[in-house]
DNA sequence: CCTAGGCTTGAGAGCGCTTCCATCCCGTAC
DNA sequence: GTACGGGATGGAAGCGCTCTCAAGCCTAGG
């Protein structure tokens, strides 16, 4: 085993130069050749590594991001969608050499911003911004630390933030029903309070609206669960539909189920879409037609904007909109066309 | 907006005592209650938290703790083990206000094994020991960072530890099988290779051993995936067997296919069992009876032995056997006993 | 009354790094 | 030959905190 080096001057001293040039030569400043490959040689036999702790009280960067969800770590890990965002984000982030520390909704909003703004260690923060009223997301971005948002309510346009239209997706799908003749389209909403939940019922009422059908009798609330989706169905089959428009695919399953019970046929009685098309949509019985919104993109984009934040300290925000894809498969259009059991 | 107090010399100014004052009130030294009570107002007021890179570059403790799952994040979200150990350490963590780096396998284990050693940010770390030949493992065993591992290898004999006797609980379930009349049981093995898949063979081997039944032709190669639960029941099916014990419930799940794709019945042709009991467990067709081991609870213990270490430095090491539990349920002892279909 | 000992407090020396500034050296221009 | 400019380097001042040490004060015992 080599001598262990844990200083700067001792690397220096074994290289024969200075402390301040051996951090010249770490940090990329102005060396020469010649010594940059003395102290690279001595680096690389020694295998030093500066302090973190020492590096950022020094520069005041830490080379490490916080990463907010702040809901149950029970429900995070078992929605494809936070998981495929984290996976993004984690991919994004180890590609940069960046440390991530991870605060999940183990304990208050408020506990948790105040973690997080006075530890005073973090480079920047990314935080999902799925739900309109959130102190911590308004407390991070009111502080002076560089937040990227995933997701973003109308208060956040000047913030940065990675994003996709949900407005624009829903009108797409939601007119995707229309054009193959459907007329009653039923929709389940996400949970209300949600930025999405929202948008994607706007998106749903603009279509609507363009073609001249009412829909206000149509709209059931839905919590981006089977479940709700199970009862939304069987509501909206009560009031007679011919499509239901589910807030996200886990709805649509839910929604499939009590479809199934009545003995109906999708798409011959009812056209059934989802949105986010999470890994399952493809494989329900019949596929689901849904909104693909590449989210560990979403995740990957998010650690790029931060980054971008970094670099261009002062400069404006970072904003992205990711494109969505109208993926139509067989509940909406199905070859088969099943008519109504005896 | 209150006067932003950002160093302890501030604070000490604005309290009419000294930094070290200031700092023994914060870090519970021995300060008369007067000055104590004064200080901490002025805390309280300020809102003032330490700057954490100095705290950890003077005192050598950062309150970070890591954990490294190194498997591909793809694989981690979806496997409920790994979540749930992740939300039992998650808990835990903020539950001691620690704060929590996390590395998934996103770099190979070298570069992981060097970004966590040689940061010499923080203060011990858990990983995920589920490989009989670990690198990244044994880099952090021979490293001075106190480490906690999550299952352990033979050689790990001296680390500190959370773990289920794998073995034990094996022979305890195929005990069972035995118990209920069984006599041609099948294995299908865990990945060979991991702690785990290992340590069950060799529990089933044991139970059989004692009962003096040859269990040779029995055992086959899974992965602790369905896909594998699915190709070694076909396999197991085609040598005779009345009772298959698989390596974890995603494997029975598989194996429950194959079984009905033969137009069998479970129990009453084959018993079926599994291991860890995961949520699906109980919801499946006929409800698995399956191994529970608390995997949520082993994160919590697992965070727990790390802050042991950390305060009892210098001390032995720190090892937990969790207790895990047979939980009967309908597929080996169904009331039921279904014949062969016509 | 003097001294020993305990408790509280402040001074100050780092922790290991970054970065500003001064210095030095060399090449070029005059 | 002298003056000047620019790149390379070292010196040293912090970054904000912890922790040792010594000083100061007070009480109690002899």
């Amino acid at each position: 085993m080599a001598f262990l080096v844990r200083t700067l001057d001792e690397l220096a001293a074994l290289s024969g130069v200075s402390r301040a040039t051996v951090s010249r030569v770490i940090n990329g400043g102005s060396v020469s050749e010649e010594t940059r490959a003395r102290v690279t040689e001595v680096l690389e036999r020694t295998k030093f590594r500066p302090n973190a702790a020492a590096r950022t009280l020094a520069s005041g960067r830490s080379g490490i991001v916080g990463v907010v969800m702040h809901l149950s770590p029970h429900l995070l890990f078992q929605d494809p969608y936070f998981t495929s965002l984290l996976q993004g984000l984690t991919d994004a982030l180890a590609h940069q050499a960046a440390g991530m520390m991870l605060w999940l909704g183990n304990r208050s909003k408020e506990e948790t911003l105040d973690q997080i703004l006075w530890m005073r260690l973090l480079d920047g923060v990314i935080v999902t911004a799925d739900t309109l009223d959130d102190p911590l997301v308004d407390g991070l971005l009111a502080s002076d630390l560089p937040t990227v948002l995933i997701g973003h309510r109308r208060a956040d346009r000047d913030a940065s933030y990675v994003d996709v239209d949900n407005v624009a997706a829903a009108d797409v799908i939601t007119t995707h029903l229309l054009d193959i003749g459907r007329r009653r389209i039923g929709h389940i909403t996400g949970r209300r309070g949600t930025v999405a939940g929202e948008d994607r019922i706007a998106g749903y009422l603009q279509a609507m609206a363009r073609s001249g059908i009412p829909a206000d009798d149509l709209i059931v609330d839905g919590a981006f669960t089977a479940a709700s989706g199970r009862e939304g169905a069987r509501e909206l089959l009560d009031r007679g539909v011919d499509a239901i428009f589910c807030g996200n695919d886990a709805t649509a399953e839910g929604a499939l189920e009590s479809i199934r019970a009545r003995n109906l046929s999708v798409p011959g009685d009812v056209a059934l879409v989802g949105f986010d098309d999470v890994g399952f949509a493809a494989r329900l019985d019949p596929p689901l037609t849904t909104i693909r919104q590449g989210v560990q993109e979403q995740g990957a984009e998010a650690a790029r904007a931060l980054f971008h934040l970094l670099r261009h300290r002062g400069g404006g925000p970072h904003r992205v909109i990711l494109p969505t894809e109208l993926v139509i498969r067989r509940s909406s259009v199905g070859e088969t066309k099943g008519g109504r059991p005896p």
